[in-house]
DNA sequence: AAAAAAC
């Protein structure tokens, strides 16, 4: 079967309604994971998929799980649901909703979305008639949980998309607690993951049973259509940087990535106020905007979209031309998930990456999970002392902002200053704030093309 | 150390 891939849906022995809509949505031949796991998971097998996104996943998991469903032809009674899909993201389940509920188009199966950020109770309201196949995020199933509004001791299905994000402190837990709720025994698990780290092997035994294994690409690989580059440029120069690679492509889309919100944020504004087309999504903005944001991309209002890593993995976004990984993520797994935003469906793309002084540590994590080097397009790579130097600054940068953190709250009476004014410094040296050094506070002028020379060499 | 996911 391997040696002899299929060139149509036809005979992987999908339920005939959904083949009529996968004609109507104009998919004919299934990708390679499609090919493979679809015929396994219609006998009823448990699957390890390891695919990068924009491989098909959604389609590999989700035409014979529908498959089954129908065929079982059984009606979940009140709060209960025959299988459950969970995504580490707001907007991936939207997505997976999305092309779920294309694939079941009268088909007699109700797809619903669970997630936060929306009215709870009109989730709960639906749940109580019962849902076929639900998407959710952890967050949100397990408040649906302890509100008894949901019952998953009938679910005979679980999907886990980007397993390998599950395994996150914060989200192993919930997942743990889900897991639990669902039948140990008469269940199909399915998971999905670009990568595999070592902790996805334990997760792997406690989840699945004799499962197939479906490979599409080397895990941790990025993909061979991505112009890949690193820029070396000083933390300060950071943004001119950027607009100057921006304005040398204003028609074309743009993602760019930074490690905080806060960080995000700021870079989004700045853009706009130097004209930039700019959208930003990150978790400290509404339900709504993050919509609203991802939509306009999408669309093409908007030519440069900034994020955090909400946006690093799954999305699913046409003609994205530029990745930027303005900061470095700091897990370096994230580095490959990121620039795959760009060279979807075929495509080519260019990813480029800027590294400060502190972040060649990062880098040097990136290209060794990788196993292999980002070529240099610009700067020039800092010596071993000023890089060891600078992540040293920045490490204790990170302590001192900490400490004032957990600091800020009731503090002994003792040496107690009046409320948003600092102490006096013991030397007082610090010279009055210039109109230079004022921040970025209002009418901040466009750098100009010639960049201040020099920085990054220390 | 940060981001995501719940109010």
């Amino acid at each position: 079967m391997k040696d002899k891939p299929l060139k149509d849906f036809e005979n992987l022995g999908l339920a005939p309604i959904l083949l009529e809509n996968l004609r109507r949505l104009g998919m004919t031949s299934p990708t390679p994971i499609q090919a493979h796991a679809i015929p396994s998971v219609v006998a009823g097998r448990d699957l390890l998929g390891l695919a990068q996104t924009g491989t098909g996943k959604t389609a590999a998991f989700g035409l014979p799980m529908l498959t089954r469903i129908i065929a079982q032809n059984r009606r979940p009674e009140a709060r209960q649901i025959r299988a459950l899909v969970l995504a580490p993201t707001r907007e991936l389940a939207n997505q997976i909703s999305e092309s779920l509920n294309a694939y079941a188009e009268g088909a007699p199966v109700r797809v619903f979305r669970v997630v936060g950020g929306a009215s709870i109770n009109v989730q709960a309201q639906r749940l109580q008639r019962g849902v076929d196949v639900l998407i959710a995020t952890p967050g949100r199933l397990i408040d649906l949980m302890d509100r008894r509004a949901i019952d998953l001791s009938q679910t005979g299905y679980l999907v886990l998309d980007e397993a390998d994000q599950m395994l996150d402190i914060g989200f192993i837990h919930a997942l743990r607690r889900i897991a639990r709720a669902l039948p140990q025994e008469d269940r199909q698990t399915l998971m999905f993951s670009a990568t595999m780290p070592k902790l996805m092997n334990d997760l792997c035994a406690e989840y699945l049973t004799d499962p197939v294994r479906v490979e599409v690409a080397p895990p941790g690989r990025a993909a061979e259509r991505i112009d890949q580059g690193v820029h070396f440029v000083s933390q300060g120069d950071k943004a001119a940087l950027l607009a100057e690679y921006l304005s040398a492509h204003t028609d074309e889309k743009a993602v760019v990535f930074g490690r905080t919100k806060h960080g995000a944020d700021k870079l989004g504004k700045l853009l706009d106020r130097w004209g930039f087309s700019v959208a930003s999504i990150h978790g400290n903005k509404s339900q709504g905007q993050r919509e609203r944001a991802l939509a306009a991309f999408r669309d093409g209002e908007v030519k440069v979209l900034v994020a955090t890593d909400v946006a690093a993995r799954g999305l699913d976004i046409p003609l994205v031309e530029h990745v930027y990984n303005y900061d470095l993520p700091n897990v370096p797994e994230n580095y490959v998930h990121r620039i795959g935003r760009t060279a979807r469906a075929g495509r080519s793309g260019r990813a480029v990456a800027f590294c400060a002084p502190a972040e060649v540590v990062d880098l040097r994590a990136i290209e060794a999970a990788m196993k292999s080097r980002i070529p240099v397009i610009g700067g020039e790579a800092p010596s071993a002392e000023v890089a060891a130097a600078a992540t040293a600054a920045l490490r204790q940068s990170r302590r001192n902002a900490q400490q004032a953190r957990s600091g800020g709250g009731p503090r002994p009476a003792k040496a107690a200053t009046p409320s948003g004014q600092k102490p006096a410094k013991p030397k007082a040296a610090k010279p009055a704030r210039s109109a230079a050094n004022a921040g970025n506070g209002g009418g901040e002028a466009r750098p100009s093309r010639k960049r201040r020379g020099g920085a990054a060499r220390g």
